[in-house]
DNA sequence: TACTTGATTAGAGTTACTCTAAGTCAATAG
DNA sequence: CTATTGACTTAGAGTAACTCTAATCAAGTA
């Protein structure tokens, strides 16, 4: 059994996004101790597990909901799911390749920040003084 | 000589999204034309790529409008523009593992749901009917 | 001249948190 | 036995970064 805090700990985020994330129903059958305290289990893990990855897609909380309530209808929804799924992985090999081209353009930003700490450009000849 | 239109569709970014960039002054010494419509030039478009590879990294507006002021400054602040750069770099860094690790959980779905599908998997033991 | 197109602005709305205030409960300290 | 501490609860306000709407205006077309 896991605390609110366990969890903010266990997949860093904040305290307050695991009420969020409960209040918002993404975490099905949430039980509260005798103090209405919620508790999680290995089950409610593996819900966050797939609720952050999903979000680190990009997709929206509603449509996380959805998700979550298509795993609840059972086995009739898995080629939903599997759409679903396969359209987020899309997004995210998209994100893949735009974060890499940023990289690429801060090491070609620090390349130049180099060269002009060391001397190697003497001239600014860039309007951006870069 | 751009529009705000030219712009949207070359960074694939709203209209929107690139008349708030220039309220918040991230393109500095932005022209209009006689009918006070917003005109770009070539050094704006620099401005706009390096921007939305700042904003790729999660940086704030507020923190890259600091840069830009930087920049502006000249010579002088390169020292400090450079490891704001390098920051950025390694928060470019995280996120290209984080997201290297979402992609393989969607592929472990995938891989679930294409033997529920076949038929491969024919109880459903896992608690999340998955 | 009237209408359409495309731009402008201020400001309201949205998402996903994030933070605050006020309150509950159990345990420890005096 | 009270007092305080600390960890939790809630409702609701605040925030960032857009996103959208409505009203306005200028230029071009029928």
């Amino acid at each position: 059994m896991y605390t609110v805090k366990d969890i903010a700990t266990k997949f860093h985020i904040s305290e307050h996004a695991v009420r969020y994330y409960c209040d918002e129903k993404l975490i099905p059958s949430l039980e509260r101790d005798k103090n209405n305290r919620r508790i999680f289990n290995d089950i409610d893990l593996q819900w966050f597990q797939a609720i952050l990855c999903l979000r680190s897609c990009g997709m929206s909380i509603k449509a996380i909901k959805e998700y979550v309530d298509l795993c609840l209808l059972g086995d009739d929804t898995v080629k939903a799911r599997k759409k679903i799924i396969e359209e987020q992985k899309k997004i995210i090999e998209k994100k893949l390749k735009d974060l890499n081209q940023s990289l690429a353009f801060l090491n070609y930003k620090l390349d130049l920040y180099n060269d002009i700490l060391h001397g190697k450009i003497k001239d600014i000849t860039n309007p951006l003084n870069e």
